[in-house]
DNA sequence: CTGAAAGCGCTTACAG
DNA sequence: CTGAAAGCGCTTACAG
């Protein structure tokens, strides 16, 4: 591996201010935006950083001032799209702002989970942290975070603490949208497949689910309705209870794109024809839902987005001026998309009541 | 979104040495495992940094010291999951050596990515970087971090530049063995689908194609090898080439998992039944490729034990008594993993030349 | 509008 | 085996 560069090294705060021939303070002041410098003065220390390609170093302003400008991100991977989002979008604004994205991936059920991120902390002094699912649902982990008083902000959190920042979509209006696209194709007996029991989401989808059939009068058919956790085999399992039904439904919903996967593979191999026999929706956009025929009707969540809204959420708070936010600017909901794909059509028959 | 702690600020150096009844330059020596201290005073020091919790802040280290204990990790996103996979890696081992993990997901084609690599590393002063493809071959993040002195190790590069780290695994073996596989099950017109041909990958993996064909006589006929970017759809456009020559393949081989999926909707959508009709494999083990029916027979790429050897070279290579590694132990070669699942099988009839 | 001084919390030479 | 001093490169009060 290449040695470090020798030679000259790289230029300081002095070099800049000896070179435009003022204080380094001015200089800081210039680089830091600070009012009151004379708009000659600032142009000139200005150049001078172009010139000799100045760029402070982050160690040092770290130890000097209030702010490590690095946001932290812990996760613990369930999905590789949702962690690459969240990383796209937190990297992205960070950047603008003059911040760096230090990650670190810790195992939720690790008993010594406190002490490790404790010790990030500790060590980093992050000017924030981003926090995912099932994560941010952590209490031994928001305890710690809280302990060192670093500020977070919780992606899609089950529980909205007060007081506690957060970033989310609006599961139950997403899920009640998809359920609205499959009766107004004409579908009445709908199976559903729930998510994990302790994740959050769950229950909102299934909430966003039961809202709209009781809303068209279409009631909740207990048989009709699957326990999942989440994955491609509670998705099968949970397609064959469905299919072998007296009475079939017409389509499945179920809570996630890999349930989804599930059913579609199990409809496959009891040869029904996918979506003129059965149609299935999912949830989440995950990269396989257009990757399979027929692709996915599912819902976007807006990853990215909310990962940058929680960055944005962090850098403002960390600013000399920040006003505390009022209870309802803590929690923010952003807007998801309704990606009406293949996988989903009109019933072949008169959804009515018969044995194939 | 919560105050920053008040209160009593955490403990220094200073602290613990006060309180350990030593010099600051002795607690030094203790944290950093310096040789030279006496047995009973190293554990008065380490009782008494347990006791105060004492954790040192890295941006002092890093200003005093010559380490940042940061290493970074430049991307540009193709994969998700490889993304993934890569900082589940490095983040662990990164977490092992008291290092932290920085990512920064850069676009490849920006005109200003010289400038913007630049920028990070001054900021920053990593110890290190980790980088991706295809990133690992654009020449000028590769001059930026050269000019900067700051040690790299590329991943999965495109060429292998002399005395340029590197970690990879064997693309050519991996491919040879997909096709041996496929030709042990009594296949002999098997229809390939390379990968875009600005990725060093592609040319690999054909070459293990040929080298498998060639070594079991069968030859390589022209008709039967698509050209293909990677993407999905480009599987499905392979595929239906394929499907429609006169002799139809009884076996695809696709550069990776993406259009191997393409080559299986392909295949549905025309009714042929996988793997009886037509057997499929991919490369990358990609998380859908399990997730359809029937899944995938692909090759797992190391991708965390990648990126944990590339972190684990840069922080050998940090240590102050590191020697220069030679050219053969810059470049690391990693074990891939074949795994054979349902999309392969013999052909259903003799491989003969039959129309459907 | 501008600057001189002190200090952040460590490690690096250098002594003993 | 141990320590006193200097210094890393900035920002923070405080003056003028």
């Amino acid at each position: 591996m290449a040695s470090r560069a020798a030679g000259s090294s790289a230029p300081t705060i002095v070099d800049v201010a000896a070179q435009a021939g003022v204080s380094i303070k001015t200089v800081s002041r210039v680089l830091n935006q600070e009012p009151g410098v004379q708009e000659k003065t600032r142009e000139q220390v200005l150049k001078v950083v172009a010139e000799l390609k100045y760029r402070p170093k982050l160690s040092a302003r770290s130890l000097a001032g209030a702010r490590s400008f690095l946001i932290g991100l812990l996760y613990y991977d369930p999905s590789a799209a949702f962690v690459a989002g969240v990383q796209q979008g937190a990297t992205l604004r960070c950047r603008e702002a003059g911040y760096h994205l230090v990650v670190e991936s810790l195992h939720n059920d690790a008993p010594d989970i406190d002490s490790q991120v404790e010790r990030v902390v500790s060590a980093l002094r992050p000017d924030g942290m981003v926090l995912t699912p099932p994560l941010c649902d952590n209490p031994k982990v928001l305890k710690a975070l809280r302990e060192s008083g670093t500020p977070c902000v919780l992606m899609s959190p089950g529980r909205q603490a007060k007081g506690q920042a957060s970033v989310r979509m609006d599961d139950v209006h997403a899920a009640e949208e998809v359920t609205n696209l499959l009766i107004s194709l004409g579908h009445e007996r709908i199976g559903f497949i729930r998510g994990a029991s302790d994740q959050a989401a769950s229950g909102l989808r299934y909430q966003g689910f039961a809202n709209a059939m009781k809303a068209h009068g279409l009631g909740l058919d207990p048989e009709l309705i699957q326990q999942g956790d989440f994955t491609f085999q509670s998705g099968v399992d949970g397609a064959h209870q469905l299919l072998s039904r007296r009475v079939r439904p017409t389509a499945v919903f179920a809570s996630n794109d890999d349930m989804a996967l599930g059913v579609l593979a199990a409809a496959q191999r009891l040869g029904l024809a996918v979506p003129s026999d059965l149609s299935i929706a999912g949830f989440d956009d995950s990269p396989a839902a257009s990757l399979v025929w027929p692709p996915l009707t599912t819902v976007r969540q807006p990853v990215d987005q909310m990962a940058r809204m929680a960055v944005e959420m962090l850098i403002a708070a960390n600013r000399s001026d920040a006003q505390p936010l009022a209870e309802s600017d803590l929690h923010r909901v952003l807007p998801y998309e309704l990606l009406v794909r293949n996988s989903t059509c009109a019933p072949a028959a008169k959804p009515v009541t018969k044995r194939k």
